[in-house]
DNA sequence: TGTACATCAGTGAACGCGCGTTCACTGATGTAC
DNA sequence: TGTACATCAGTGAACGCGCGTTCACTGATGTAC
């Protein structure tokens, strides 16, 4: 069959946001060709027709997982009316519904650790998605110079990072509030 | 052959130890019975002699990195001198050369998102692993009440879960050390 | 206008590989008589 | 004291399975003449 010359940019993109949700959901091998080609409603076999290759989808899935929330960051921020920007991301972030979406939400919480063991060419290339998303961020931080910014993203995204991820180990809901309150609260009054 | 009766346990424990270090260095799919089984020396298929399954190992695994992180930093509080417990436990989980040995740190910066997606009965048991670390950690944090050292022991270790982290996925030692040491100020002139 | 051929996204069988697990077997030592 | 048998940690071939990847093929549409 003949398609629109627009379909294969469609389907693309399609595999890209189905692979950027499953790898948050169930980690960087949880993007399988095969899930991710039924899911679109097609066959594993023309998967090499739009991906070079797993590692081309993983790394451009990922590309997609920053790009994604540094988008829905910068919104928040933009649109934080009374709060300070940087709050408003805070609160954001450690909410519940927030940290409850994990295939929709930030990829650092769901894949640092396995993103920090991928092999040296890939690792660089997601360094540099992670540079990038740290300079979408900065802007939005307290702090007067760009040195204390930069200093206090650091802070804050650790905190937020580790927060999120040892309230998805823990078994209920009160005890997640507990992490995630404990720490918004304890960021919002540093600064 | 016969083998003296310690046997048995020594090699279990070679097992476990070998194990332990595997997760953490290359996550929880890592620990291989093959790899682990070369490495104590043996062939896979003996393994079943001293594992009911792979899971179970897993398990026993994660519960020896729990154990002996909470040895190490339990020794770095009881041997803080001059300085607060925690503020020992801070600089010491926040070191480049702590970091640095991922196979022999903590299990939270290496493995918490993973642990968070295991299925329901590994969860629960993990949890439990999770909340004993937490009680003997509990007892060196800054606060007045035990609700508060609580409160203070979320702060902290979800601080340093991230700060190393990140540190983990960045490139150079330069920028590793910036994340260590703007998280470690931050924390010990907090409380 | 009609015919022959080119294009190309998608199909599905097949591949090699590594994984966890099973199982018949080995062989040194302990035990029973 | 010697013989027959039991024990049991360890061996290594084999299994079924899922994975990423390859490849000959399909078939609707576009293009050349």
């Amino acid at each position: 069959m003949r398609y629109p010359p627009e379909h294969k940019a469609e389907i693309r993109q399609k595999i890209l946001n189905d692979a950027s949700r499953r790898v948050r959901a169930e980690g960087l091998t949880g993007a399988g060709v095969a899930a991710v080609m039924r899911d679109t409603g097609l066959t594993h076999g023309g998967f090499y027709k739009h991906f070079e290759s797993k590692d081309e989808l993983l790394l451009e899935a990922l590309r997609e997982t920053f790009r994604e929330t540094a988008d829905k960051l910068t919104t928040v921020a933009e649109r934080s009316g009374a709060d300070a920007p940087w709050k408003a991301i805070v609160k954001t972030y450690l909410s519940l519904e927030y940290s409850h979406r994990i295939d929709q939400g930030c990829p650092l919480p769901a894949l640092a650790p396995e993103m920090a063991r991928v092999d040296a060419g890939m690792r660089s290339q997601i360094s540099k998605e992670l540079a990038q998303y740290k300079n979408r961020m900065v802007p939005f931080m307290p702090g007067r110079r760009t040195q204390e910014k930069e200093r206090n993203f650091l802070v804050i995204f650790s905190t937020m990072i580790g927060a999120v991820e040892i309230a998805r180990m823990l078994p209920d809901r009160a005890a997640q509030e507990r992490v995630l309150s404990s720490t918004r609260e304890f960021l919002l009054s540093s600064f």
